[in-house]
Parts: structure tokens; sequence; C-alpha cells
DNA sequence: ACCTGAACACCGTTCAAGT
DNA sequence: ACCTGAACACCGTTCAAGT
């Protein structure tokens, strides 16, 4: 799978029967729906809306994918391209971990529909997903962590860069406990007093500094 | 609001106006959902489906929420509920933020649907929430916490439960490269050697031992 | 093989009409 | 105030008909 192209937005077709040439290519889907993705937010994403930015009727999208979840595999891999895994191998392991956790996570925060497509979708048959993990898995087992240890470090670190991607798009007032606040004294004292700016990320990098010190921890000391 | 009622299955209404006396209620609606959610997961939650199970028009259900989205709201609200914060106040705070996590992570793991709402939706007018992290972050700060801290190490923990909840909805061949297997030999090779069972779970603890080891470090020598 | 256009079974939601 | 039933604007998907 090449780079995926930039979407055109070809005038609609008005012949009545098969083209001389095909007008759609799964790569084109695909390139299309990461931008209506990106421009309209995940309730824009819908085949009806695939299909006219691409210039063709609904219907002719299935002779390409079988159903919209394909549709959401093929954008999930094409995002998982987009993640950076070029600190394995070159620094030291927790750095290039942070790196990679940091990238993962601002790849969903911008991609939040697919947070549970993720967490769930096979690897087979998505080359940069499956390029990505071999990156990160390879960087680990070189650094030196046990074989039997590495996929559930990768599947830990991931969680949380998912669960943090989600938590990025949670409004500023969240934790505002309106009218219940009386009942929430010790909540309340500790929203006050978190710093205001950018809290989804400072929560994050709280959180990564504690699980990479932890599993540095673990890495030196194994049980 | 009291314990959420069973839900009962009654008989189609025959008449045609208003009824003597109410046939729903918001907690009736939240607990026939919650039923509807647990028995035929996250598709079966429609409003047809809520309404015949209540014995009532789909249109009914509209004089007690506005708004499908309403229904969520209500039903993560009952499902936080039954979240296990015991442990603050009693135990030592890692253990108790352990049993809260491990709690968190296996409730949602029940509701994986409820994982994007539970990021996202505000916590006023959602009293059992409201009461949970009452009692997180009050546990956290008698344990020493500094103020300024205590929700970035809630949220942190949170989206690492959240993320982890979703991890366990994975097939578990989420991992085999398939053809790909050739060009992902690190990957190929972590896989083969993670141990068999629970692997969400194996994950999760590992993650969830690394986190609460690096929140001691943090505590103890602050920066 | 690969498109169009009509059709299907759903979805959440609105609203007039009934009591 | 709180229900029914009809209706609306959508949704993903199927399929016969065209070239």
């Amino acid at each position: 799978m090449g780079p995926v192209p930039a979407a055109a937005s070809p005038a609609p077709r008005r012949g009545r029967g098969r083209p001389s040439s095909p007008v759609l290519t799964t790569d084109g889907i695909t390139a299309a729906a990461v931008a209506l993705l990106e421009e309209r937010g995940q309730d824009g994403l819908t085949m009806a809306a695939l299909a006219r930015r691409l210039g063709v009727a609904p219907s002719a999208l299935y002779n390409h994918v079988a159903t919209k979840q394909d549709v959401l595999r093929a954008v999930q891999d094409a995002v998982n391209r987009g993640i950076d895994c070029s600190g394995f191998g070159r620094l030291p392991w927790e750095e290039a971990l942070a790196a990679w956790a940091r990238s993962y996570r601002d790849a969903y925060e911008r991609h939040p529909a697919l947070v549970p497509v993720m967490a769930v979708t096979p690897v087979r048959s998505a080359p940069h997903t499956v390029a990505m993990y071999e990156r990160v898995s390879s960087g680990l087992l070189s650094a030196g962590w046990p074989a039997h240890l590495v996929t559930n470090v990768v599947v830990a670190v991931e969680s949380f860069a998912l669960g943090s991607a989600l938590d990025t798009q949670a409004p500023a007032d969240i934790f505002d406990p309106g009218d219940l606040a009386p009942s929430a004294p010790g909540f309340t004292t500790a929203n006050a007093a978190r710093p205001a700016g950018d809290t989804a990320r400072a929560a994050f990098e709280l959180g990564l500094a504690a699980l990479l010190a932890g599993l540095r921890d673990l890495l030196r000391s194994p049980s």
C-alpha cells in the first residue's frame, strides 16, 4: 500500500453503466474517509457522505469494501502509519517508548472515533499497524525485555494512550459538580487546585512518567 | 436515587390517552436500559427496544428523557455506582487505588459501549459518579497527596482503566499477523512468548503495578 | 467488473390527537 | 401531564439493470 493520495472531489459521473476505467480504489476511499473524519468529526463519516465526496453513488462503495467497518479498519491503519516509532533502536527504550506513547495519544486525539476500533481490530491485513508493532516489539526485545513480558508492556502503554486520547475529548467543565458540590468537598478542593491549561496533557504526562518509572523498576528487578 | 429496581416486562397498554398514573419513570427507563445493554450488547440498546421492554411506544420515552444520550448518561451513573471505592480511608492509598482501578476496569468491561460516554460526560446531575470521585479525591488528599496533583492522578488511573476495559473486548487473535508474519519477526516472537490465559488481565495488572510504583516514587520525592 | 437508482429494514426524534 | 400512532429525515446495505 503506497502513500495515500489526497482525495480529489471529481464531478459526479453521468453515465449509466460500468465506467471505462474504475473510478474508485480502496486507497482513494480510505483517503476520503480520513479527510471526512478530520473535517466533519465522527458523525460526519457516513457512507452517503463518503460517496458524495468521491462523486459516486453510495452503493458503488460496496464494490470495494464489504462494510463500513472495513472502511474504519483501513482508516485506522492509515492513522497508525503516522505514529512515531523512530526512537526504537536509536534511543534508550524508555525514551523511545515515551515518544511512541505521546505520538500514539496525539494520533487518536485527532480520531477519537477510532479508539474503540483500534482496541478490537485484528492486525492482519493492516500492514502499517503490523510494522508499528514490529518496531516497538523488537525495540523492547533488543533493550533486554524478556520476551514473555513484551506484549503485555505494549498493551499496557497502548491502553493508557487510548484512554488518554479519549480524555482529550472531555469538555473543560467535566468535573464541575454543579448542585452536588456541597456533598463533595474533597473533589471540589482537588479540582480547584488543578492547574489550568491543557489538563488532559498534564494528566497524561503524569501517568506516563509514573508508568515508565514503574516499568524501569520492573525490568531492573524481575519478579 | 434509590436502588434501581429490576425491570418488569408489563403487557402493552391498550388505552389511547394519558394513563391514570404514569407508566414510566426515569429510574425504570435506566434499569431497563442497563438490562438491555447487558443482555443484548451495545447494538441492542435502541429506543425502540427500550420502549418494547417497557411496554410502551417509543415516543413515550421522550416525555422522560430528551435524547438517547440522556439514557446513556443515566446508565453510566448507575454503572459507576457499582464501582468499589471502599478502600479509601481504610487501606493504604496504593491498595485503595489499585482496588478502585480493578473495579473500574471490570465495570466497563461489562459495558464497553459506555467507555466513550464516560470519558466525555460532565459529572453534574450524576450523583453516584460525583460520590465516587469524592471518595477517591478525599482519600488521596488524606493520604498526603498535594491537592494540585490529585485530579491528574485520578484521571491518569481512570484513562488506564478505561483503555484496559476496551482491551478486554479484543479477540484472542488480534495480534496474529497472518501473511505479514515474515515481515515482523520480533512481534511474532513476543506474541509467541506471551503466556496464554487472560492476557488482557495480565497486561492490565502489569501496567497497574508499574503505574502505582511510579506514583509511589512521585509522592515520596516531589518535583 | 463496476457503476446507477430504486428499494429495504432500520434508526432517533417530532408532533398532533387523545384522555 | 403523559400516552399512541403516524410521520420525517436519516442510516447502512442489497440488488436488478445498465454498459
